[in-house]
DNA sequence: AAGGTAATTAATTAATTGCTTAATTAATAG
DNA sequence: CTATTAATTAAGCAATTAATTAATTACCTT
């Protein structure tokens, strides 16, 4: 199994599959459109409104969130729906996690600490 | 406890904590740099010869990687020993899972089957 | 102190971002 | 068919980034 984690070499467009993802999440907004979608899938409307900036910039957002394959577009009528795929983003975050923190304790007992601290407020 | 994931406006330099960390992750010779460290701390020569850049954007990364609180600096003599610093990483990176993720499965699930797939070849 | 090595800072430049407004495409409603 | 609404694409621009080489700082050796 190739490492994609860190390589931005390899893969026709010469970006990796990870680094799309890393470069996503660089951006404060997108990471805010994330956290929205989380809650439930919304239209690229919807999600333009909880922000300042122009429609074309959110969508430009969005489009690279898309591309990452963090979150998936479908179209419905007139409406563009936008919902979130959380796999490739835990399985990119757990998969550096894993490579740069020595193995045997990853972010498992970080999750597990922090879990235990939301149950008990 | 106020949450920083998103937040870019806050914090003295109106540049939150996460959103550095998410920076500095963001570029794939840093994250290379953090694998190596996981590995063994280096001096900052034995990093850059690693790389076919030079010197200073070497330690223009190191800098930025040291300001998100991702590794630590010491001088030892005319050398400039870095080293990781897992627990910024994790917890940022875990914090933002579970913002994003719907809560109770959060990393942990996928980390396991990892770790479960990389015994099993 | 003189010279050499390690590392950073400074100055510069090319390329990329992140936005804006204007134009375009597509679907629905009157 | 025309007008309206949703969304994206296109064009343009200020600000930032990522790199380079040159200069500087700090430390060690003789």
């Amino acid at each position: 199994m190739e490492d994609e984690t860190f390589d931005d070499s390899s893969e026709s467009s010469s970006v990796g599959a990870a680094q799309r993802v890393f470069h996503a999440l660089s951006s404060a907004p997108r990471r805010k459109i994330l956290a929205y979608l989380s809650a439930s899938g919304l239209t690229a409307g919807e999600i333009a409104d909880r922000f300042s900036m122009s429609k074309p910039a959110v969508s430009q957002h969005l489009s690279i969130l898309e591309t990452a394959g963090l979150i998936r577009r479908e179209k419905q009528g007139q409406f563009v729906h936008y919902s979130l795929i959380e796999n490739n983003l835990v399985n990119t975050l757990n998969g550096f996690v894993q490579e740069v923190c020595p193995v045997g304790r990853p972010i498992k007992k970080e999750s597990q600490a922090r879990a235990r601290q939301k149950e008990l407020p």
